[in-house]
DNA sequence: AAAAAACGTGTGATTTTGACACAATAAAAA
DNA sequence: TTTTTATTGTGTCAAAATCACACGTTTTTT
Protein backbone atom coordinates (compact mmCIF):
# COMPACT_ATOMS: atom_id res chain seq x y z
CA UNK A 1 0.00 0.00 0.00
CA UNK A 2 1.65 3.04 -1.12
CA UNK A 3 -0.97 5.61 -0.96
CA UNK A 4 -4.24 5.94 0.42
CA UNK A 5 -5.19 7.11 -3.53
CA UNK A 6 -8.84 8.22 -3.31
CA UNK A 7 -8.90 10.58 -0.26
CA UNK A 8 -9.20 14.25 -0.60
CA UNK A 9 -6.32 16.45 0.48
CA UNK A 10 -6.45 19.96 2.18
CA UNK A 11 -4.57 22.68 2.49
CA UNK A 12 -2.99 23.64 5.72
CA UNK A 13 -2.24 26.46 7.39
CA UNK A 14 -0.74 27.67 10.78
CA UNK A 15 -2.02 30.92 12.60
CA UNK A 16 -0.17 32.57 15.26
CA UNK A 17 -1.44 34.15 18.24
CA UNK A 18 0.84 35.72 19.98
CA UNK A 19 0.64 38.05 23.33
CA UNK A 20 2.82 40.63 24.79
CA UNK A 21 2.90 42.56 27.35
CA UNK A 22 4.20 46.14 27.61
CA UNK A 23 4.16 46.99 31.12
CA UNK A 24 0.63 48.43 31.36
CA UNK A 25 -1.55 46.37 28.82
CA UNK A 26 -1.74 43.26 26.73
CA UNK A 27 -1.04 43.24 23.39
CA UNK A 28 -1.21 41.16 20.36
CA UNK A 29 1.00 41.23 17.16
CA UNK A 30 -1.10 41.38 14.34
CA UNK A 31 -0.26 42.65 10.79
CA UNK A 32 -1.73 45.12 7.96
CA UNK A 33 -2.08 43.06 5.23
CA UNK A 34 -0.36 44.41 1.82
CA UNK A 35 -0.80 40.89 0.15
CA UNK A 36 -4.13 39.57 -1.20
CA UNK A 37 -6.64 38.28 -0.14
CA UNK A 38 -8.22 40.60 1.95
CA UNK A 39 -5.11 43.17 0.88
CA UNK A 40 -5.23 46.33 3.00
CA UNK A 41 -7.29 44.50 6.12
CA UNK A 42 -6.17 43.12 9.58
CA UNK A 43 -4.70 39.26 10.34
CA UNK A 44 -3.19 37.35 12.40
CA UNK A 45 0.63 35.93 11.36
CA UNK A 46 0.07 32.75 9.09
CA UNK A 47 1.33 30.65 6.51
CA UNK A 48 0.96 26.97 5.16
CA UNK A 49 2.33 23.93 6.45
CA UNK A 50 4.97 22.81 4.06
CA UNK A 51 5.68 19.22 2.66
CA UNK A 52 8.47 18.12 5.10
CA UNK A 53 7.50 20.33 7.98
CA UNK A 54 5.61 19.19 11.71
CA UNK A 55 3.25 21.17 12.59
CA UNK A 56 5.21 22.50 15.25
CA UNK A 57 7.94 23.41 13.46
CA UNK A 58 6.19 25.50 11.19
CA UNK A 59 4.68 27.32 13.81
CA UNK A 60 8.22 28.22 15.24
CA UNK A 61 9.77 28.97 11.68
CA UNK A 62 6.73 31.39 11.18
CA UNK A 63 7.08 32.68 14.84
CA UNK A 64 10.67 33.50 13.85
CA UNK A 65 10.33 34.92 10.44
CA UNK A 66 8.25 37.69 12.62
CA UNK A 67 9.69 38.07 15.72
CA UNK A 68 13.09 37.28 15.34
CA UNK A 69 12.87 35.16 18.62
CA UNK A 70 13.71 31.64 18.62
CA UNK A 71 13.32 30.24 22.01
CA UNK A 72 9.26 30.68 22.44
CA UNK A 73 6.51 29.28 24.50
CA UNK A 74 3.67 28.20 22.10
CA UNK A 75 0.77 25.70 22.35
CA UNK A 76 -1.19 24.28 19.89
CA UNK A 77 -4.50 25.55 20.59
CA UNK A 78 -7.36 24.41 18.19
CA UNK A 79 -7.76 23.34 14.43
CA UNK A 80 -10.30 24.96 12.51
CA UNK A 81 -11.50 23.79 9.39
CA UNK A 82 -15.26 25.16 8.87
CA UNK A 83 -15.81 24.11 5.01
CA UNK A 84 -16.14 27.85 3.85
CA UNK A 85 -13.52 29.63 6.62
CA UNK A 86 -11.40 30.83 3.47
CA UNK A 87 -13.30 32.23 0.60
CA UNK A 88 -10.25 31.36 -1.45
CA UNK A 89 -10.11 27.57 -1.12
CA UNK A 90 -10.81 25.25 1.72
CA UNK A 91 -8.19 25.84 3.96
CA UNK A 92 -7.41 24.11 7.28
CA UNK A 93 -6.07 26.49 10.01
CA UNK A 94 -3.92 24.91 13.19
CA UNK A 95 -3.86 27.66 15.67
CA UNK A 96 -0.92 28.36 17.84
CA UNK A 97 -1.04 30.44 20.85
CA UNK A 98 2.46 31.90 21.81
CA UNK A 99 3.64 34.14 24.42
CA UNK A 100 6.57 36.22 24.08
CA UNK A 101 8.73 38.90 26.44
CA UNK A 102 7.45 41.90 23.63
CA UNK A 103 10.70 44.03 24.65
CA UNK A 104 12.65 41.31 23.07
CA UNK A 105 11.21 41.39 19.58
CA UNK A 106 13.18 42.10 16.46
CA UNK A 107 11.71 45.29 15.36
CA UNK A 108 13.11 45.17 11.69
CA UNK A 109 11.14 41.78 11.04
CA UNK A 110 8.15 43.04 12.41
CA UNK A 111 7.90 46.06 10.66
CA UNK A 112 9.30 44.25 7.31
CA UNK A 113 6.09 42.07 7.79
CA UNK A 114 3.67 45.18 8.27
CA UNK A 115 3.05 44.14 12.32
CA UNK A 116 1.85 46.04 14.83
CA UNK A 117 1.65 45.53 18.36
CA UNK A 118 -2.29 46.08 19.19
CA UNK A 119 -3.27 46.81 22.64
CA UNK A 120 -6.57 43.90 23.22
CA UNK A 121 -9.19 46.28 24.63
CA UNK A 122 -8.49 47.95 21.01
CA UNK A 123 -8.19 45.18 18.92
CA UNK A 124 -9.65 46.10 15.23
CA UNK A 125 -11.99 43.22 13.14
CA UNK A 126 -10.16 40.80 11.66
CA UNK A 127 -10.45 38.67 8.51
CA UNK A 128 -12.27 35.00 8.18
CA UNK A 129 -12.55 33.48 11.51
CA UNK A 130 -9.73 35.10 13.25
CA UNK A 131 -11.44 36.69 15.55
CA UNK A 132 -13.17 33.56 17.22
CA UNK A 133 -9.28 32.42 17.06
CA UNK A 134 -8.69 35.27 18.99
CA UNK A 135 -11.14 35.15 21.60
CA UNK A 136 -10.67 31.39 22.42
CA UNK A 137 -6.73 32.27 22.86
CA UNK A 138 -7.68 34.77 25.15
CA UNK A 139 -10.17 32.73 27.02
CA UNK A 140 -7.23 29.56 27.18
CA UNK A 141 -4.73 32.48 28.40
CA UNK A 142 -7.03 33.58 31.20
CA UNK A 143 -7.87 29.98 31.83
CA UNK A 144 -3.90 28.66 31.94
CA UNK A 145 -3.01 31.83 33.61
CA UNK A 146 -5.49 31.40 36.93
CA UNK A 147 -4.08 27.82 37.05
CA UNK A 148 -0.76 27.42 36.20
CA UNK A 149 2.28 29.62 36.31
CA UNK A 150 2.23 30.61 33.40
CA UNK A 151 2.34 34.33 33.63
CA UNK A 152 6.01 34.64 33.63
CA UNK A 153 6.54 33.97 29.97
CA UNK A 154 5.40 37.63 29.51
CA UNK A 155 7.90 39.03 31.83
CA UNK A 156 11.71 39.69 31.67
CA UNK A 157 14.01 36.93 33.37
CA UNK A 158 13.87 39.44 36.46
CA UNK A 159 10.67 41.13 37.61
CA UNK A 160 9.03 42.26 40.00
CA UNK A 161 6.02 40.99 41.90
CA UNK A 162 4.29 44.93 41.47
CA UNK A 163 5.15 43.96 37.53
CA UNK A 164 3.70 40.40 37.85
CA UNK A 165 0.56 41.76 39.44
CA UNK A 166 0.35 44.52 36.44
CA UNK A 167 0.25 41.76 34.33
CA UNK A 168 -2.21 39.53 35.74
CA UNK A 169 -4.47 42.82 36.16
CA UNK A 170 -3.83 43.28 31.69
CA UNK A 171 -5.27 39.49 31.92
CA UNK A 172 -8.03 39.54 33.71
CA UNK A 173 -9.32 43.18 33.50
CA UNK A 174 -9.45 43.77 37.19
CA UNK A 175 -7.62 45.13 40.47
CA UNK A 176 -6.23 42.69 42.63
CA UNK A 177 -5.18 43.13 46.25
CA UNK A 178 -1.40 43.65 46.38
CA UNK A 179 -0.69 42.03 49.76
CA UNK A 180 -3.38 38.71 49.04
CA UNK A 181 -1.51 38.68 45.23
CA UNK A 182 1.69 38.74 46.81
CA UNK A 183 0.87 36.23 49.58
CA UNK A 184 0.14 33.35 47.29
CA UNK A 185 2.45 33.71 44.22
CA UNK A 186 5.16 33.60 46.85
CA UNK A 187 3.64 30.43 48.75
CA UNK A 188 4.18 28.49 45.46
CA UNK A 189 7.78 28.62 46.17
CA UNK A 190 8.70 29.61 42.39
CA UNK A 191 10.29 32.78 42.80
CA UNK A 192 13.79 33.39 44.00
CA UNK A 193 14.46 36.99 45.00
CA UNK A 194 17.26 38.01 43.26
CA UNK A 195 18.60 40.27 45.73
CA UNK A 196 18.45 43.07 43.71
CA UNK A 197 16.15 46.12 43.21
CA UNK A 198 14.38 47.20 40.53
CA UNK A 199 16.30 50.43 39.40
CA UNK A 200 13.66 51.84 36.84
CA UNK A 201 11.27 52.28 39.56
CA UNK A 202 9.73 56.00 40.62
CA UNK A 203 9.75 55.23 44.43
CA UNK A 204 10.32 52.47 46.71
CA UNK A 205 12.33 50.22 44.57
CA UNK A 206 11.21 46.63 44.43
CA UNK A 207 13.21 43.42 44.16
CA UNK A 208 13.34 41.63 41.51
CA UNK A 209 12.78 37.78 41.41
CA UNK A 210 13.33 35.27 39.12
CA UNK A 211 12.33 31.45 38.31
CA UNK A 212 13.02 29.03 40.20
CA UNK A 213 13.26 27.22 36.63
CA UNK A 214 13.91 23.31 38.54
CA UNK A 215 10.64 23.67 40.29
CA UNK A 216 8.58 25.26 37.50
CA UNK A 217 9.09 22.28 35.30
CA UNK A 218 8.57 19.95 38.45
CA UNK A 219 5.45 21.88 39.65
CA UNK A 220 3.87 23.52 36.10
CA UNK A 221 1.03 20.49 36.42
CA UNK A 222 0.03 21.25 40.04
CA UNK A 223 -3.22 23.18 39.95
CA UNK A 224 -3.51 26.71 41.75
CA UNK A 225 -5.94 29.27 41.67
CA UNK A 226 -4.02 32.42 41.33
CA UNK A 227 -7.01 34.23 40.94
CA UNK A 228 -9.23 35.47 44.27
CA UNK A 229 -12.46 33.90 44.52
CA UNK A 230 -15.34 36.77 45.22
CA UNK A 231 -17.72 35.79 48.06
CA UNK A 232 -21.25 35.56 46.74
CA UNK A 233 -20.20 33.44 43.68
CA UNK A 234 -23.82 32.33 43.33
CA UNK B 1 -7.64 34.53 -7.24
CA UNK B 2 -9.48 31.50 -7.19
CA UNK B 3 -6.57 28.73 -5.71
CA UNK B 4 -3.26 28.88 -3.53
CA UNK B 5 -2.16 26.47 -6.20
CA UNK B 6 1.53 26.48 -5.43
CA UNK B 7 1.15 24.96 -1.68
CA UNK B 8 1.15 21.42 -0.53
CA UNK B 9 -1.95 19.55 0.09
CA UNK B 10 -2.44 17.18 2.82
CA UNK B 11 -4.58 14.09 4.00
CA UNK B 12 -6.48 14.68 7.15
CA UNK B 13 -7.83 11.99 9.14
CA UNK B 14 -9.94 12.10 12.72
CA UNK B 15 -9.50 10.02 14.96
CA UNK B 16 -11.99 9.33 18.17
CA UNK B 17 -10.76 8.61 22.17
CA UNK B 18 -13.87 7.49 22.90
CA UNK B 19 -14.23 7.13 26.97
CA UNK B 20 -16.82 5.24 28.76
CA UNK B 21 -17.55 3.71 32.86
CA UNK B 22 -19.15 -0.11 33.56
CA UNK B 23 -19.78 1.45 36.87
CA UNK B 24 -16.27 -0.29 37.72
CA UNK B 25 -13.76 0.81 35.63
CA UNK B 26 -12.96 3.23 33.26
CA UNK B 27 -12.84 1.86 29.36
CA UNK B 28 -11.88 3.50 26.09
CA UNK B 29 -13.33 1.60 22.61
CA UNK B 30 -10.83 0.50 20.96
CA UNK B 31 -10.45 -1.54 17.14
CA UNK B 32 -8.82 -4.67 16.31
CA UNK B 33 -8.11 -3.71 12.62
CA UNK B 34 -9.08 -6.10 10.15
CA UNK B 35 -8.51 -3.67 7.15
CA UNK B 36 -4.55 -2.43 6.35
CA UNK B 37 -2.74 -0.84 7.29
CA UNK B 38 -1.26 -2.52 10.20
CA UNK B 39 -4.19 -4.94 9.91
CA UNK B 40 -4.48 -7.28 13.24
CA UNK B 41 -3.29 -4.60 15.54
CA UNK B 42 -5.80 -2.43 17.83
CA UNK B 43 -5.94 1.52 16.66
CA UNK B 44 -8.45 4.39 17.43
CA UNK B 45 -11.80 4.51 15.31
CA UNK B 46 -10.51 6.92 12.77
CA UNK B 47 -12.00 7.99 9.38
CA UNK B 48 -10.37 10.54 6.49
CA UNK B 49 -11.74 13.88 6.42
CA UNK B 50 -14.91 14.80 3.50
CA UNK B 51 -13.96 17.31 0.98
CA UNK B 52 -17.24 19.23 2.02
CA UNK B 53 -17.23 18.74 5.92
CA UNK B 54 -16.57 20.14 9.03
CA UNK B 55 -13.90 18.99 11.41
CA UNK B 56 -16.32 18.02 14.21
CA UNK B 57 -18.93 16.78 11.98
CA UNK B 58 -16.29 14.75 10.53
CA UNK B 59 -15.59 13.14 14.24
CA UNK B 60 -19.44 12.96 14.59
CA UNK B 61 -20.15 11.00 11.61
CA UNK B 62 -16.90 8.59 12.39
CA UNK B 63 -18.54 8.23 16.23
CA UNK B 64 -22.16 7.39 15.10
CA UNK B 65 -20.75 5.04 12.74
CA UNK B 66 -19.22 3.06 15.85
CA UNK B 67 -21.60 3.22 18.27
CA UNK B 68 -25.15 4.26 17.15
CA UNK B 69 -25.15 7.57 19.51
CA UNK B 70 -25.58 11.40 18.18
CA UNK B 71 -26.02 13.11 21.24
CA UNK B 72 -22.39 12.39 22.07
CA UNK B 73 -20.01 14.90 24.54
CA UNK B 74 -17.08 16.07 22.40
CA UNK B 75 -14.35 18.18 22.29
CA UNK B 76 -11.11 18.51 19.92
CA UNK B 77 -8.22 17.69 21.42
CA UNK B 78 -5.26 18.20 19.59
CA UNK B 79 -3.92 17.70 15.79
CA UNK B 80 -1.04 15.92 15.47
CA UNK B 81 1.20 16.16 12.27
CA UNK B 82 4.59 14.73 12.64
CA UNK B 83 5.63 13.87 9.12
CA UNK B 84 6.23 10.24 9.37
CA UNK B 85 3.41 9.53 12.12
CA UNK B 86 1.57 7.38 8.97
CA UNK B 87 4.07 5.42 7.28
CA UNK B 88 1.77 5.16 4.10
CA UNK B 89 1.20 8.35 3.53
CA UNK B 90 1.54 11.63 5.55
CA UNK B 91 -1.79 12.26 7.18
CA UNK B 92 -2.71 14.80 9.43
CA UNK B 93 -4.92 13.64 12.25
CA UNK B 94 -7.22 15.97 14.46
CA UNK B 95 -8.50 13.61 17.89
CA UNK B 96 -11.56 14.33 19.35
CA UNK B 97 -12.26 13.28 22.74
CA UNK B 98 -15.55 11.43 23.71
CA UNK B 99 -17.35 10.93 26.57
CA UNK B 100 -20.34 8.31 26.55
CA UNK B 101 -22.52 6.54 28.28
CA UNK B 102 -21.08 2.95 27.96
CA UNK B 103 -24.24 1.07 28.40
CA UNK B 104 -26.59 2.77 25.99
CA UNK B 105 -24.36 2.40 22.85
CA UNK B 106 -25.15 -0.12 19.83
CA UNK B 107 -23.84 -3.12 20.42
CA UNK B 108 -24.08 -4.55 16.88
CA UNK B 109 -22.18 -1.26 15.35
CA UNK B 110 -19.29 -2.08 17.90
CA UNK B 111 -19.28 -5.77 17.02
CA UNK B 112 -19.54 -4.83 13.18
CA UNK B 113 -16.69 -2.87 13.53
CA UNK B 114 -14.81 -5.06 15.34
CA UNK B 115 -14.57 -2.68 18.32
CA UNK B 116 -14.21 -3.69 22.40
CA UNK B 117 -14.36 -1.67 25.50
CA UNK B 118 -10.78 -2.04 26.70
CA UNK B 119 -10.49 -1.35 30.79
CA UNK B 120 -7.76 1.38 30.62
CA UNK B 121 -5.50 -0.76 32.69
CA UNK B 122 -5.15 -3.74 30.13
CA UNK B 123 -4.96 -1.41 27.06
CA UNK B 124 -2.91 -2.99 24.69
CA UNK B 125 -0.45 -1.12 22.15
CA UNK B 126 -1.66 0.73 19.49
CA UNK B 127 -1.07 1.88 16.13
CA UNK B 128 0.84 4.46 14.99
CA UNK B 129 0.87 7.78 17.79
CA UNK B 130 -2.29 6.50 19.00
CA UNK B 131 -0.64 5.75 22.79
CA UNK B 132 0.54 9.39 22.59
CA UNK B 133 -2.97 10.42 21.51
CA UNK B 134 -4.09 7.95 24.59
CA UNK B 135 -2.29 9.50 27.01
CA UNK B 136 -3.11 12.86 25.84
CA UNK B 137 -6.74 12.44 26.42
CA UNK B 138 -6.64 10.50 29.42
CA UNK B 139 -4.36 13.39 30.97
CA UNK B 140 -7.42 16.16 29.51
CA UNK B 141 -9.40 13.43 31.43
CA UNK B 142 -8.55 13.88 34.58
CA UNK B 143 -7.59 17.67 34.55
CA UNK B 144 -10.92 18.34 33.04
CA UNK B 145 -12.62 16.52 35.73
CA UNK B 146 -10.83 17.75 38.46
CA UNK B 147 -12.52 21.44 37.70
CA UNK B 148 -15.34 20.73 35.86
CA UNK B 149 -18.72 18.77 36.41
CA UNK B 150 -17.84 16.82 33.31
CA UNK B 151 -18.16 13.16 34.99
CA UNK B 152 -21.61 13.30 34.47
CA UNK B 153 -21.03 12.56 30.83
CA UNK B 154 -19.77 9.34 31.52
CA UNK B 155 -22.80 7.80 33.61
CA UNK B 156 -26.70 7.41 33.05
CA UNK B 157 -29.31 10.25 33.71
CA UNK B 158 -29.80 9.23 36.85
CA UNK B 159 -27.30 8.11 39.00
CA UNK B 160 -26.24 7.71 42.44
CA UNK B 161 -23.35 9.77 44.53
CA UNK B 162 -21.33 6.66 45.20
CA UNK B 163 -21.73 5.90 41.77
CA UNK B 164 -20.47 9.27 40.88
CA UNK B 165 -17.38 8.40 43.45
CA UNK B 166 -16.43 5.26 42.21
CA UNK B 167 -16.26 7.19 38.49
CA UNK B 168 -14.02 9.79 39.94
CA UNK B 169 -12.07 6.73 41.75
CA UNK B 170 -11.61 4.75 38.39
CA UNK B 171 -10.65 8.11 36.61
CA UNK B 172 -7.55 9.19 39.14
CA UNK B 173 -6.81 5.57 40.57
CA UNK B 174 -7.47 6.57 44.36
CA UNK B 175 -9.73 5.92 46.87
CA UNK B 176 -11.91 8.83 48.39
CA UNK B 177 -13.26 9.70 51.31
CA UNK B 178 -17.11 9.25 50.62
CA UNK B 179 -18.45 11.70 53.31
CA UNK B 180 -16.36 14.93 51.85
CA UNK B 181 -16.75 14.23 48.35
CA UNK B 182 -20.66 13.71 48.59
CA UNK B 183 -20.22 16.99 50.41
CA UNK B 184 -18.21 18.49 47.64
CA UNK B 185 -20.43 17.34 44.83
CA UNK B 186 -23.56 18.17 46.76
CA UNK B 187 -22.33 21.99 47.57
CA UNK B 188 -22.29 22.37 43.41
CA UNK B 189 -25.71 23.11 43.27
CA UNK B 190 -25.60 20.84 40.12
CA UNK B 191 -27.62 17.47 41.39
CA UNK B 192 -31.41 17.38 41.86
CA UNK B 193 -32.48 14.41 44.02
CA UNK B 194 -35.01 12.53 42.40
CA UNK B 195 -36.37 11.43 45.21
CA UNK B 196 -36.32 7.89 43.44
CA UNK B 197 -33.79 4.78 45.07
CA UNK B 198 -30.90 2.68 42.96
CA UNK B 199 -33.14 -0.30 42.55
CA UNK B 200 -30.21 -2.57 42.10
CA UNK B 201 -28.36 -2.09 45.23
CA UNK B 202 -27.27 -4.85 47.44
CA UNK B 203 -28.06 -3.14 50.97
CA UNK B 204 -28.92 0.35 51.28
CA UNK B 205 -30.13 2.16 48.43
CA UNK B 206 -28.90 5.07 47.18
CA UNK B 207 -31.02 7.94 46.20
CA UNK B 208 -30.75 9.13 42.43
CA UNK B 209 -29.88 12.11 41.12
CA UNK B 210 -29.97 14.16 37.75
CA UNK B 211 -28.17 17.15 36.53
CA UNK B 212 -29.98 20.06 37.04
CA UNK B 213 -29.03 21.09 33.28
CA UNK B 214 -30.15 24.54 33.57
CA UNK B 215 -27.18 25.53 36.36
CA UNK B 216 -24.92 22.78 34.41
CA UNK B 217 -25.02 25.09 31.43
CA UNK B 218 -24.42 28.42 32.92
CA UNK B 219 -21.85 27.22 35.64
CA UNK B 220 -19.55 25.23 33.39
CA UNK B 221 -16.97 27.27 33.18
CA UNK B 222 -16.47 28.23 36.68
CA UNK B 223 -13.84 26.20 38.71
CA UNK B 224 -13.91 23.82 40.97
CA UNK B 225 -11.54 21.65 43.11
CA UNK B 226 -13.25 18.15 43.02
CA UNK B 227 -9.89 16.18 43.89
CA UNK B 228 -9.09 16.97 47.32
CA UNK B 229 -5.34 18.34 48.02
CA UNK B 230 -3.78 16.22 50.26
CA UNK B 231 -1.49 17.80 52.89
CA UNK B 232 2.19 17.79 52.35
CA UNK B 233 2.10 19.09 48.33
CA UNK B 234 5.59 20.11 48.74
C1' DA C 1 -34.16 -11.22 65.07
C1' DA C 2 -29.35 -10.32 64.49
C1' DA C 3 -25.50 -9.41 61.55
C1' DA C 4 -23.45 -7.30 57.64
C1' DA C 5 -23.02 -3.90 54.16
C1' DA C 6 -23.57 0.42 52.38
C1' DC C 7 -25.77 5.09 52.67
C1' DG C 8 -26.63 9.91 54.74
C1' DT C 9 -25.41 13.40 57.79
C1' DG C 10 -22.61 15.73 61.45
C1' DT C 11 -18.48 17.62 64.08
C1' DG C 12 -14.21 19.87 65.12
C1' DA C 13 -9.36 21.10 64.20
C1' DT C 14 -6.61 23.02 60.64
C1' DT C 15 -5.68 25.60 56.65
C1' DT C 16 -6.66 28.96 53.28
C1' DT C 17 -8.75 33.01 51.88
C1' DG C 18 -10.16 37.76 51.57
C1' DA C 19 -10.34 42.30 53.58
C1' DC C 20 -7.72 45.58 55.62
C1' DA C 21 -3.57 48.54 58.45
C1' DC C 22 0.82 50.02 59.24
C1' DA C 23 5.73 50.61 58.89
C1' DA C 24 9.71 51.17 55.61
C1' DT C 25 11.92 53.08 51.48
C1' DA C 26 13.17 56.29 47.95
C1' DA C 27 12.31 60.06 44.89
C1' DA C 28 10.50 64.61 44.40
C1' DA C 29 8.87 68.83 46.28
C1' DA C 30 9.20 72.39 49.57
C1' DT D 1 17.61 69.62 54.60
C1' DT D 2 13.09 68.49 55.75
C1' DT D 3 8.62 67.22 54.27
C1' DT D 4 5.58 65.16 51.20
C1' DT D 5 4.17 61.57 48.25
C1' DA D 6 4.07 57.25 46.03
C1' DT D 7 4.95 52.60 46.38
C1' DT D 8 6.71 48.31 48.55
C1' DG D 9 6.97 44.66 52.30
C1' DT D 10 4.88 42.47 56.11
C1' DG D 11 1.20 41.49 59.56
C1' DT D 12 -3.51 40.62 61.61
C1' DC D 13 -8.03 38.76 61.98
C1' DA D 14 -12.53 36.94 60.90
C1' DA D 15 -14.79 33.98 57.72
C1' DA D 16 -14.85 30.15 54.76
C1' DA D 17 -13.26 25.83 53.00
C1' DT D 18 -11.07 21.56 53.70
C1' DC D 19 -9.85 17.28 55.71
C1' DA D 20 -10.12 13.56 58.85
C1' DC D 21 -13.11 11.06 61.31
C1' DA D 22 -17.90 8.99 63.95
C1' DC D 23 -22.39 7.81 64.36
C1' DG D 24 -27.04 6.51 63.27
C1' DT D 25 -30.05 4.54 59.42
C1' DT D 26 -31.65 1.49 55.85
C1' DT D 27 -31.86 -2.88 53.51
C1' DT D 28 -30.44 -7.57 52.49
C1' DT D 29 -28.67 -11.81 54.24
C1' DT D 30 -28.27 -15.33 57.69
Amino acid sequence: MKQYSHQSRFLVATDCIIFGFDGEALNMLLIKRNFQPEKGKWSLMGGFLQEDEDLEVGAKRILNELTGLDDVYIEQLKTFGRVDRDPVERTLSVVFFALINQHQHDEGAVKAHHAHWINLNRKPPLIFDHDEMTRLALEHLRYQAALHPIGFELLPKKFTIPQLQKLYEAIYNMKLDRRNFSRKILSTGLLINTGEKDQYAATKKASLYQLDEERYKDKFNSFWHFMPHPAGQD
